[in-house]
DNA sequence: CATGGAATCTAACTAGAATTCGAAATCATG
DNA sequence: CATGATTTCGAATTCTAGTTAGATTCCATG
């Protein structure tokens, strides 16, 4: 976490332009993960801003073009994180443990640090095509990420070797998603949900017995 | 205008005005599962019914009365699927066996059969307030029979005993909803959909010995 | 075949929201 | 403090889409 506000810090805006910017597209992301692309109002945006609508054209040319940033600066933050973390980690780390650290940081990027993320998310099917292109190669180099993890960890034996891999990455990357529309820090600890998801990965439900 | 107050709509429609209602609902959830709430446009919708907007009017008080019914129908129809499924058991069938049919029975429902489904799936955190109220209650009943089944598998010991049920759930909902975004029979059976679905359930991805 | 209700249509109204434009306010700098 | 550039705003414009009203067509029945 110390090293989000440090990568953050780096990037952080100096002029009042870019503050301001940023500043509406942090909105433009709480509004579109909340409200979907069509629901998205700019008035909504400005507000949270802390500024007029018209103001927002000053910044950008349109509409689709924050959105479109805002897809795609989702996409690839998470994406960052996760490599981030994984490069964190030793060199003799082994593939499952690989996994369960991405599985950890996707859950934390998601739920705890960035609207994008969830915005991005929730909007991947919603948004016209057009819109989509930038965001979505993100998303493809995203899924290429766990798909080598997965791939990694096959062929040490360290996954069930009749597992179809193609499909439960894509179950558990589900079950991370939307854990976006349930989870609740008042009911359950974030540290209580990724634990939960690590042993889903690693032991399923049922006993080792069974 | 015809009664409003009528129940039984997922029975065989018998006049021409309640086969255009139907028609109606079935095209509303197409297109509310595609385009999401704010997006979902009554002249689209009528398109897809071959028919003019105005003509919704006759059948639904408004576009927020027509999406609230969808969304309820949505929660309702994928519950008593997945009850129907279950009652069909033998009575004598294990609670983990249970799990592994009311699983099978959510994919099948949520992405062969129903648009409405997806539809109150993918609009639960879009839709105002107002509109929530029915399909709320539709869906906590179903909560309820989950929170039922995972109670009862953990009280037969066909659980690991340190198992986070109440999250477990959630996550196991997660991965099944979110298949909607990206199942394509092209790509993968659906039986080989629920069949992973189910391992992950059974067995982790770990091998056992691990 | 006539008739009246049921069902659907066309045309018009209206509200909301993106966008544009020119004026006003703010800010950096000599 | 003055001045020009940067940034923001209020007012006006335009377009979209929900809704209403009234006319028209469909259809069962005597």
């Amino acid at each position: 976490m110390a090293e989000t506000t440090e990568r953050r810090a780096a990037e952080a805006p100096t002029s009042k332009s870019a503050r301001t910017r940023e500043r509406i597209l942090d909105a433009a992301a709480h509004v579109l993960s909340r409200k979907g692309y069509a629901g998205t109002r700019l008035a909504d945006v400005a507000a949270h801003a802390q500024l007029q609508a018209p103001t927002i054209y000053y910044h950008f040319a349109s509409r689709d073009e924050l959105i479109e940033e805002v897809m795609w600066v989702g996409a690839a933050r998470v994406h960052a994180h996760v490599v981030a973390e994984l490069e964190a980690l030793p060199a003799e780390t082994s593939p499952l443990d690989r996994i369960l650290t991405a599985v950890e940081a996707h859950l934390r990027y998601e739920l705890l640090i960035s609207d994008y993320t969830t915005a991005s998310i929730r909007n991947a099917n919603q948004v016209p095509e057009g819109l989509r292109a930038k965001a979505a190669a993100e998303e493809a180099a995203y899924a290429r990420l766990w798909r080598d993890l997965f791939t990694a960890a096959m062929d040490a034996g360290q996954l069930r070797s009749d597992l179809d891999i193609t499909v439960t990455r894509m179950l558990l990357l589900g079950a991370m998603n939307w854990a976006a529309e349930w989870w609740n820090p008042r009911h359950r600890t974030l540290d209580d949900l990724v634990r939960a998801t690590q042993d889903m990965v690693r032991y399923g439900m049922a006993p080792a017995t069974a």
